[in-house]
DNA sequence: GAGCGGATTAGAACATGTTTCAATCTGGTG
DNA sequence: CACCAGATTGAAACATGTTCTAATCCGCTC
């Protein structure tokens, strides 16, 4: 990654992104007031994001981290180079941007539909199923985004943080056979220490095996096979009859 | 990474290193027969290669995978940039090469010195510690192998793989208390189906947690908690008196 | 409608990984 | 020693992420 030496932090450098853009198959903006004051960006400004966005995981899409061509993102979002920097700081800033949707859509689906059926090691291992299937129904775009991981700016750090907790924040909900409290603080974490530990184990060895499947050393069905082979050894002692 | 359209395959490609160095701090290679037949390569040969490498770590050390500038590098070990890229297929294959000569060290001190004292769980938890303590005392290097770890192409790929048996085979040998057996071949692991999954769930959980530290996410002592969280739900059964 | 300030654009410029090429060097052979 | 094949060099060229700049556009206020 060709980087100069790093710059001065600037007032107009782009926002961290709070912000959430509405589900990518929305094709119209709710107009809702023209332009409200507080609002950070304008409705044309979430717009082209949006394209910025869907153009870059088209091209991922298809061929994974490299096919992201920034120039080919700026073009097919009728976007200049230079304004889609003011959006996100990086190749790798507008990946995560398109993770953390898919974070937003497992969330919503998870807290309408809660598994409840089974043990917890039952429920924990569907669990991760599921998002193991969701994610590897476009390989190129997990590589990608797995990849995007591996920056490791500070920047980065951040998004893979809270992205860390709001999947704990699912699995721990998971174990418990409940419905995750979207609404609870990330830093206040739910569940008991031990319930934590066990969701960090889990999330783990998740996130191993994905890079393991995303590199091409396993395929999907192995994933599922380490999940619950982990799950097994913590959830079911061994000397359950 | 820059990356033209994939090139067709060539006799004169890069080897995919199969050839061992000698150790780093090894001022001399030992003359034995001047040029050998079998030999691969020619004595001068391993030591311009040798100062690729040793060029490559110090530029990592001192500030991590963006300043192993690959100019920079041909520059330190007096080589020209298209005689590095007929040792080496990328800058991440250069990292990777010296990841595995850090394995080297890490199985023979392993062989020698297998530890043996208190139960598995012990064994383990600090079998990982001083893992992980060995990588954190150069954290920019360890931050650029680990980076060099997500190229995803498939070269880098099938190292990983072999890195993974090389540790699995010293975690199982580790739960064991027993000295690793480095002769046996990687593709026939020693240990039982549940020591070879428990080494699996440890390896996966260290992996990720190193990702998080190396990440700036936590520092080097989370990763030995992680692990000893992980063992311990795995290897003491919570009903044990 | 005129003007202003920030956003946007087109395009060049820069940094660095990667490839290529002609010239030169090197080590071994007759 | 003369010579050849392969390795090496030095330098240029290319691809792509990232930054910069001058000109233009847009939306708002007066």
């Amino acid at each position: 990654m060709p980087a100069r030496p790093p710059r001065a932090p600037d007032a107009s450098d782009p926002p961290s992104h709070p912000l959430p853009l509405g589900a990518r198959a929305a094709k119209k903006v709710e107009p809702a007031a023209p332009a409200a004051p507080g609002a950070r960006l304008a409705a044309n400004q979430l717009r082209r994001m949006r394209r910025i966005v869907d153009a870059a995981v088209d091209l991922a899409e298809k061929g994974g981290f490299e096919a992201v061509r920034l120039r080919d993102v700026a073009d097919r979002s009728d976007v200049a180079l230079g304004t889609l920097y003011k959006y996100f700081r990086s190749k790798e800033d507008i990946l995560l941007f398109a993770l953390n949707e898919e974070m937003d859509v497992l969330e919503q689906a998870m807290a309408a539909r809660p598994s409840a059926n089974g043990t917890a090691l039952e429920r924990a291992v569907e669990f991760f199923r599921r998002a193991t299937r969701a994610i590897a129904r476009r390989p190129q775009l997990a590589r990608a985004m797995i990849r995007a991981m591996a920056a490791g700016d500070a920047d980065t750090v951040m998004k893979l943080a809270f992205l860390q907790l709001r999947i704990a924040r699912l699995v721990v909900a998971t174990l418990r056979g409940e419905a995750p409290d979207l609404a609870k603080p990330l830093d206040q974490p739910a569940g008991s220490a031990t319930e934590q530990a066990i969701a960090q184990v889990l999330m783990n060895v998740w996130f191993s095996s994905l890079v393991g499947w995303a590199a091409g050393l396993h395929p999907e069905r192995v994933v599922t096979e380490h999940i619950r082979t982990g799950a097994g050894l913590i959830l079911a002692p061994p000397a359950a009859p």
